[in-house]
DNA sequence: ATAGTATACGGTATCAATACCGTATAACCA
DNA sequence: TGGTTATACGGTATTGATACCGTATACTAT
C-alpha cells in the first residue's frame, strides 16, 4: 500500500478531534480521540451500535430523525448533542455528519464528535438543561419543547431562566452564542 | 497493506471538517474537506506553506506564536481563527491542533478546521450583517443594536429578518447556534 | 435536620421579536 | 433599461421571551 495512504491514516487516528464512521447506526471505524473522549478503548468499541453512546434509548431514537431531511438534501448537517461516557457521564458536543449515501443517509455516515467545555467553572449542565438546549438550538419555542418533552411550556421558561442566570447572559441569543462552541480556554 | 489502515484512509478523506497534517508550518497532508474549504484542488495545496492559507504575512506571523505555550504543556491547543481563500475571500474556522511533538510543536502538527459561518455557501455575509449579528451575539435587542449602529431599531429588524431568510432558520436562537459568534471584521 | 438546588407548574405584566403592510434611494448586473 | 438586492424607515398585529408573584416535591450535601 502506498505512503499517501498510510499518511491519511496516521492523520485521522492523531486527528485533534473525534471522528467515527458508521453503517446503519453500527461503528465501522472510529480513531482514538473519539475513544477516549468516551471513555472506552477502539478495540471494544468497533463493531457496537451507537445505542450504547447514547444516554437513553428515547435520546438514541430521537438523535435519529433529525438530521435526515438535511442529509438527504445537502448530505451534511450537525448539532450540539449529549453523547454518554462509559461511565454514564452525559458529554457534549459539537457533532457534524455527512453521508456518503444520501438516498439512505444512515448507510454511510462519516462524523466529526467536538467536546464542548463549560468554560465557567462549575457551570454544568443538569440533563433537563441540556435537553432544553438541544431545542433552543433547533429554534424551538417554549412550547415546542415542552410538547417534545412532554412538559409544561412553563417548566421549560424555569429551565431557560436557571440558564440565563449561570451563565451570566441576557437572553437566549447570547447564550447561544456562548455555547455553540468553546471558548479558547488558555 | 491492511483494511483497517485503508479505512481510516477513507474516513480521512470523508470527513465532514476539514483537516490536515503540517511539518513546521508546510502542509504534509490535507482531506477533500480541507482543500474545497479553501477553494484549492489538493494536489496543489500539499507541500505549500501555510502561509498562502492566512490573510496576511502579519496575520501568519501572529498565529504562529499563540498556541505554542499551551501545545508545549498539553500538546493541543484551539481558537477561532480567520483563514484566506484561494480567490481571497476571509473564512472563519473554528481552529484545533495537537501535536505529536510537544517539544518543538510545529514539527508534527495535525489540525482541524471548521467553518464557523454559511457551512453552506453562497450567503455571503454584509458589513450591516455582520455588525447586526455581532450585537445579536452580545444579547443586544434591535433597539440596542440600532442605538450603537446610529440607525432605528426598525432597520436593524429588517437586517434580522434577512438573514433568517439566507439561512433558514426560524428564530435568531438558531441563527446564532449556526453562526457561533460573529464579530465585524470591516 | 436543614439549607440549597433542580424540578415542575400556575398567574400576570411588560417588552422584544417576528411577520405583515407600505415607501424610498442607491448599487449592480445582464 | 429594467430586475434584483441592500439599505433605511414607518405602522400594526400577533406571538414569544422574560421577569416577577406564588406553591410543591425530590434530592443532595453539610
Amino acid at each position: 500500500m502506498d505512503d499517501f495512504t498510510r499518511k491519511m491514516a496516521q492523520a485521522f487516528d492523531a486527528a485533534p478531534i473525534g471522528m467515527a464512521v458508521s453503517h446503519h447506526r453500527v461503528l465501522g471505524m472510529c480513531n482514538t480521540s473519539f475513544a477516549e473522549m468516551l471513555g472506552y478503548d477502539r478495540a471494544n468499541l468497533l463493531g457496537q451500535s451507537f445505542r450504547i453512546l447514547y444516554p437513553s434509548h428515547a435520546e438514541f431514537d430521537r438523535v435519529r430523525d433529525i438530521g435526515l431531511k438535511a442529509m438527504e438534501e445537502h448530505s451534511s448537517y450537525s448539532d450540539e448533542r449529549m453523547m454518554r461516557r462509559k461511565d454514564g457521564v452525559p458529554v457534549w458536543c459539537r457533532f457534524r455528519a455527512r453521508t456518503l449515501t444520501p438516498d439512505d443517509p444512515l448507510a454511510h455516515l462519516v462524523m466529526s464528535f467536538a467536546l464542548i467545555r463549560d468554560q465557567l467553572d462549575g457551570a454544568r449542565l443538569t440533563k433537563r438543561e441540556r435537553e432544553v438546549l438541544s431545542g433552543l438550538s433547533r429554534g424551538l419555542t417554549s412550547k415546542e419543547i415542552g410538547r417534545e418533552l412532554g412538559l409544561s411550556p412553563r417548566t421549560i421558561e424555569d429551565v431557560r431562566a436557571r440558564l440565563l442566570r449561570k451563565f451570566e447572559v441576557k437572553n437566549t441569543s447570547e447564550l447561544l452564542s456562548r455555547m455553540s462552541y468553546a471558548r479558547p480556554t488558555n
